[in-house]
DNA sequence: CTCCAATCGCGTACGCCGTACTCGAAATGG
DNA sequence: CCATTTCGAGTACGGCGTACGCGATTGGAG
């Protein structure tokens, strides 16, 4: 009786645009909303993109945008979506596997960080257009090398899951400083710093105080951080790659 | 005049138990309103553990959780370190480093299936500390070789990383089934399978296609799935360290 | 023993949220 | 011109996090 609510995938929901036969002409459209929607949450985090809000921003009612997106769940689909649309990549991989995933990863976190909200986000991959690109990339880059195609998904995603945890790290203290107004610096000192020096004195976390004492990664700019643990996850793959070496 | 609005981290504002002086005993205890939190969690998940449910879970009324806990958010974060503490691990590492990430993946794993709302998640690592115990764990695993700590940090969030989006994948599908009713089948029949062909038939997408048609890895069994990509991680990681070998 | 000050339990209330329902306005094809 | 279809959007409902305030409870000082 009850159970499934929604018949198919927001994929496979065509907007009615340029539709022909009777009734009043849509005024909107998907990727309008979509945008909107994108632009209030890069400015003010995504639970500030609530209906009414981006409803506002298009100078029309919340109830409006139902005629185009079903559910606000399958809004944030869309924003998904189009913020992986973002992602700049030539058509096809370069022959060189460790430039290929280099520049996807760079590419990639530099969405995500203009894109803060997205990292807070944990779902099931969305497996719109503009994600499949991406994914057909990152395989493509590692296609050539005799691998099963099982071998290059896991690889590849070892890239995917540094990269994510490693633009989640960064969004963390931007989403942060904008709930509380706090920087990092005041964080470390007012909010978490009285604990990790009440932690250091206990002495019950060795390996966390040598982080806090010799710990180098946190004194780099968040580029060459960036960069020092996708090094590692490189050659990571390089190792089960044959003919190459890991430098 | 506003902003910074809470102080310090929740691991720095002690509760009043056993608390000296005048005043009403307290009725509950933070260890108590995280337990049922967690648990409503587990069954409903995560948006159904509001604070009027807890509160009515343990027979009070919602605004009375609010002496034991500032705000919700630092609820989560006591739910998470909570679930973090059931990661069963020995005192000290084995010394066998691949032995015991294996131990560790497998241990977070089960936690995160356990617990699936965790991993609906996306925030910056809580810092309490049983998450402070597990970090040590991990480090401490990959010691002696020689590696500057911030190596050590850097390979075993590979691990890390690729448990928690290994995770994150296996939930999807059990968080989907509970707010929709469809199981794997009948999501891949129904919610995408249609669009699933679209893209297939487009041809668009040619490592996608070849997944789909040569992939084995969504014919395993989840725990199989699981090790198979895990192996190709502490391959990774074996590579960066001296004196061993991939296999 | 009395009484004050601190603390707890918790009811009430406010301003948000997503969205179901409804109906008039607009656009078309016959 | 009119029946039919679709859009725009107002109203309303139930639920959320939590600010506020007040009576009940408790320990310690006099």
């Amino acid at each position: 009786m009850s159970g499934a609510e929604q018949q198919v995938s927001i994929w496979m929901r065509p907007e009615n645009v340029d539709r022909s036969g009777p009734g009043r002409r849509p005024g909107y459209s998907r990727a309008q909303i979509t945008r909107a929607a994108v632009e209030i949450a890069d400015r003010e985090g995504l639970d500030a993109a609530t209906m009414r809000r981006i409803a506002q921003e298009l100078g029309t009612g919340a109830m409006s945008l139902y005629r185009y997106v079903p559910k606000r769940d399958d809004l944030i689909d869309l924003m998904l979506d189009a913020v992986v649309g973002e992602i700049e990549l030539p058509e096809r991989p370069s022959g060189d596997w460790r430039t290929d995933l280099t520049l996807l990863a760079h590419q990639t976190r530099a969405v995500g960080l203009r894109h803060p909200w997205q990292a807070t986000l944990a779902r099931r991959p969305t497996l719109g257009p503009n994600s499949l690109r991406v994914y057909d990339f990152a395989l493509s880059a590692l296609d050539g090398f005799g691998l099963h195609v099982d071998e290059m998904t896991s690889l590849s995603g070892m890239v995917g899951d540094y990269v994510a945890s490693a633009v989640r790290d960064e969004i963390g203290w931007l989403d942060h400083a904008r709930h509380t107004g706090m920087d990092r610096k005041q964080w470390m000192a007012q909010y978490v710093g009285p604990y990790v020096k009440h932690v250091v004195e206990s002495g019950k976390y060795p390996m966390f105080n040598r982080n806090i004492r010799e710990g180098r990664l946190s004194h780099l700019s968040p580029d060459a951080r960036f960069q020092y643990g996708l090094n590692h996850v490189l050659n990571g793959i390089a190792a089960a790659l044959p003919n190459t070496t890991t430098r």
